[in-house]
DNA sequence: TATGAATGAGCATTCATTCAT
DNA sequence: AATGAATGAATGCTCATTCAT
């Protein structure tokens, strides 16, 4: 009825749905018990499939993985736009200060912790894999910050030599802490939302004492 | 000379040094194959000595997993009485500019990083092990961070309301960069030593910026 | 002719047929070498089928062993039907002498004792199995021989303080000789039809000698 | 100095002291876990010894076994000089509740029934050994019952046609519940003085009834 | 297309026995 | 004579992948 009710596919097939059930069952796995660790047979039992239709699908193990991987860094576009936005900023000590809050909200989630785990996990296994994650996730933000920071560099907002330096700061003046401990702590640590804002204002003072003009 | 020298025993008994052939063949698997990629055999092979006496030193692949882990953190205290000797600084700047650039050089090593990237990948199989690693390794860096820069802040060379995140601060503000890819880039990412000076020396400067009264 | 007979099946699966294969050929293994003496490989090949479907099958070496266990005690039922049968006979004498030829038929079958050895062996190592195999099997015609001599000293024929006693002189006057050497002389030892009527005969004798009315 | 001294070693050589320890050692294993579930180093560690002396002093792990299971049967005759002297009895109801109450306490003891199971379980690893043992323990009783009632007979107290097979009704009106239910029971089943005593009673009570002129 | 079975290899672990020291 | 290590094979069990139905 509506453009987008044509351009969403509403049926999907018997296939499609498979194939995103399988999809959805591994990395479930994946996430929880790594590459090794999980086995054709819990992803094909867990989908409710059969095994004939994984490897119908997906070919092979590693390809299941790698189309996993890379199935799982959709929404990074979206944040990168709020970061090109800020080059624009009125106010940059508020605007800095909302995207801190945002960027430790996102990154700080239970699956983007399991998947960047899993990531470091298998870096020697799928180097390929791992290189390009990276380049998809926290490098494509750790980017969106360079731009924005020369940008503002350039409005005389800030003073910087080296603005992909700049942005890694930025970003591990954020995430320092939690990050850390979330790396060795597995799922259990829990921040309430009131630490994490401390974490970003933090970040952001400490950010801001060394970079602004 | 000393009474010392004559007690210690020069000579490693038979024993003695197949369980060192053995923890060092595992630990050089473990570290590039990780827990499930390494197989009893190749240990065995790789220390050139018979299964048997594997699982006679070591009862478990799992123990053999734990104690090697907790056998590689010894060097750490050395470095941790540096920090401590900070406290006392005469030249603030010069000295932890002194300190971060050793810092990020016993961090940036290959063995520290695969290290850590083994912890971070099984601290799912092994939450007890990761979390044990991470209290003896980065974590009691961190800690002695916190003491040494609480000292300066009472010595009113530093201003600081949180030392434990403002030790996070300061740990990455100077690894930021590096360490961030050396989790995803395997072993290959090799940095010089002015590359390593820079990172050192910016995080510092960045550090004093946000903390020096 | 029935409904009932029309929804039996009549042609078992594939699954169902080797799942009886693998049970026939460990059956045959357990009881000629041990549960520890026999081998999974054994039985995979025995069976002509592959060691998975012997896993998908039971799970476990244990399981496998119980399952069988469980499954070799079929046929107890029909003979305790021809205990219970007794307690209404006319003719004591005769009909007690037909039973326990019956009785030493049964029990001296090779199939028998090897189960009844197997499960001594492994009393150890599974006591619930062994348990519940002695109440279903050797227990359970005790139990019989003790219901129907109660009733034929309630109609008194026979002249018992402690029935369940008298049951167990009544099994073992029988068995006492060939069941004793059975147990220790591996399956050789082979009676004629007429030597076990002797010993079915001589124990009925001494049995009423001291039971009868 | 006496000849009692000069025959009896007072002192036992390291050697037979070790070889002592390792019989003892290797006895309790078998008898709780089985041949099979008996490996030469827990001998070893149990006896306190090195599996070179174990090897040493008995070549093989079945001779170990062998060895261990004749040395087993020490004390079965005195048990049969009692039976023996039976024969002469001036008051055969008295005597013979006497011995029946004797044998069922030895019988029943622990270490005979576990040796019992034992043998049972490895008749068919082990036919020679089973063999012997059933001559040297059960069935060298079974004999001396057999010769005495033979003379019982003979001297009109008894009235019997085949000896052999009243001995062993003898053994099995007193052994057979108790027996029966140890077999598959265990360790744990235990009696108490006077329920043996009813065994023994009840079962020279219904011999007698059948046998007695 | 999907299911059950097969293949063939691998892994952690244990064992009986023998060698070297 | 005794210890630690080695050998070499086996065992229970699992896995990724492929056939056959």
């Amino acid at each position: 009825m509506t453009d987008v009710a044509r351009t969403t596919p509403q049926v999907e097939g018997r296939s499609a749905r498979k194939r995103r059930a399988i999809m959805e069952a591994a990395t479930g796995l994946f996430l929880r018990n790594g590459y090794q660790g999980t086995s054709m047979d819990e992803v094909a039992a867990l989908a409710a499939v059969s095994k004939q239709t994984v490897y119908k699908n997906f070919t092979d193990k590693e390809q299941l993985f790698r189309d996993i991987i890379l199935g799982a860094t959709d929404r990074v576009g979206e944040f990168t736009e709020v970061v090109a936005q800020l080059a624009g900023t009125e106010d940059l000590e508020k605007d800095l200060g909302e995207l801190a809050r945002r960027y430790i909200t996102v990154v700080i989630q239970p699956r983007t912790l399991q998947l960047r785990r899993l990531l470091i996990a298998e870096a020697g296994r799928f180097p390929a894999v791992a290189r390009d994650y990276y380049q998809r996730a926290p490098g494509r933000t750790i980017d969106a910050f360079t731009d924005c920071f020369q940008k503002l560099a350039d409005r005389g907002l800030l003073r910087i030599d080296d603005p992909s330096l700049a942005a890694s700061h930025f970003a591990w003046l954020i995430l320092s802490q939690p990050m850390d401990k979330a790396m060795f702590f597995g799922d259990e640590q829990q921040y309430t939302p009131a630490e994490l804002q401390h974490f970003a204002d933090e970040g952001v003072r400490v950010f801001l004492a060394a970079y602004r003009t």
